[in-house]
DNA sequence: AACGTACCCTGCCGGC
DNA sequence: TGCCGGCAGGGTACGT
């Protein structure tokens, strides 16, 4: 399900449980994924997020990388079905991830700033998104393109678009500056409301067009489309966004 | 640079 | 009830 608000949460929950933990044994019930065994004996220091990845540094110098992708998540107690567990002095963790999409591997210090690198800014507090003013594609498809900004995904592009009253296809360089400044704040808001339900706002129907083609938007009552923009479901409302 | 397609996997849902 | 196609919040690789 992740995005970041999700992710966000992932990574606080991990970090008030796993801080300082000493990893004492792993569980690799999947073979596709691998973990080495030299992390054993280890002292997780810190958790933390960036963009939608998840790492832990080690005591070694080396880190654990995690994405979450479609289906993975963590969870501390032990469920049906699970990719791997880490389990530490102070607490098990449990990888699940049904269609196994996800990442959860050790990497050096080196090539995690390889792969972080190309990410774009971050949008919380009130990150910048100078990089979308850099590309003429629609705005919807830039917006989850990790380069340009990084944390947005599928459902909080349409969520924050709508809240900015911006239309998914329109030009993302050719916004103004009003336009951008509601963008930056429809964004803003819609991740943080994210974070404040959590996983339930799934559960709770929280969002003010994903997933509600033909229902009413919340602020005119026009029935909320919903088109394909590079092979994904964009939703908006026809009326309030241009 | 920007698109399109295929692929990685599994689970769920609606229609028949 | 059972089967089947379509779809899903992520991302990569490839060709045009």
């Amino acid at each position: 399900m992740p995005e970041l608000p999700e992710v966000e949460i992932q990574t606080r929950q991990l970090a008030r449980r796993l801080r300082g933990a000493k990893i004492l044994a792993l569980e690799l019930p999947d073979a596709k994924l691998r973990l080495p065994l030299s992390i054993v004996g280890r002292t997780i220091q810190l958790v933390w997020r960036r963009g939608k990845f998840i790492i832990f540094d080690l005591d070694d110098g080396r880190h654990l990388l995690a994405h979450l992708r479609m289906t993975g998540w963590f969870e501390f107690d032990r469920p049906q079905h699970y990719r791997a567990a880490i389990l530490t002095d102070k607490v098990a963790v449990y990888f699940e991830d049904s269609r196994r999409f996800g990442i959860l591997t050790a990497v050096s210090a080196r090539k995690l700033m390889a792969v972080l690198k190309p990410l774009g800014p971050e949008p919380l507090p009130d990150g910048d998104l100078d990089g979308l003013s850099k590309t003429t594609r629609a705005v919807k498809v830039a917006l989850l393109d990790q380069r340009l900004v990084a944390g947005i995904g599928n459902i909080y592009a349409s969520e924050s678009l709508w809240r900015a009253g911006i239309h998914p296809r329109r030009q993302a360089n050719r916004l103004d500056a009003a336009e951008q400044r509601r963008l930056r704040r429809g964004i803003v808001t819609a991740l943080r409301k994210g974070i404040t339900y959590g996983p339930r706002i799934f559960e709770l129907q929280r969002f003010a067009v994903y997933d509600r083609a033909g229902d009413p938007c919340r602020r005119c009552g026009t029935r909320i489309r919903r088109i394909v923009q590079a092979q994904r479901s964009t939703f908006f409302c026809p009326v309030c966004q241009h």
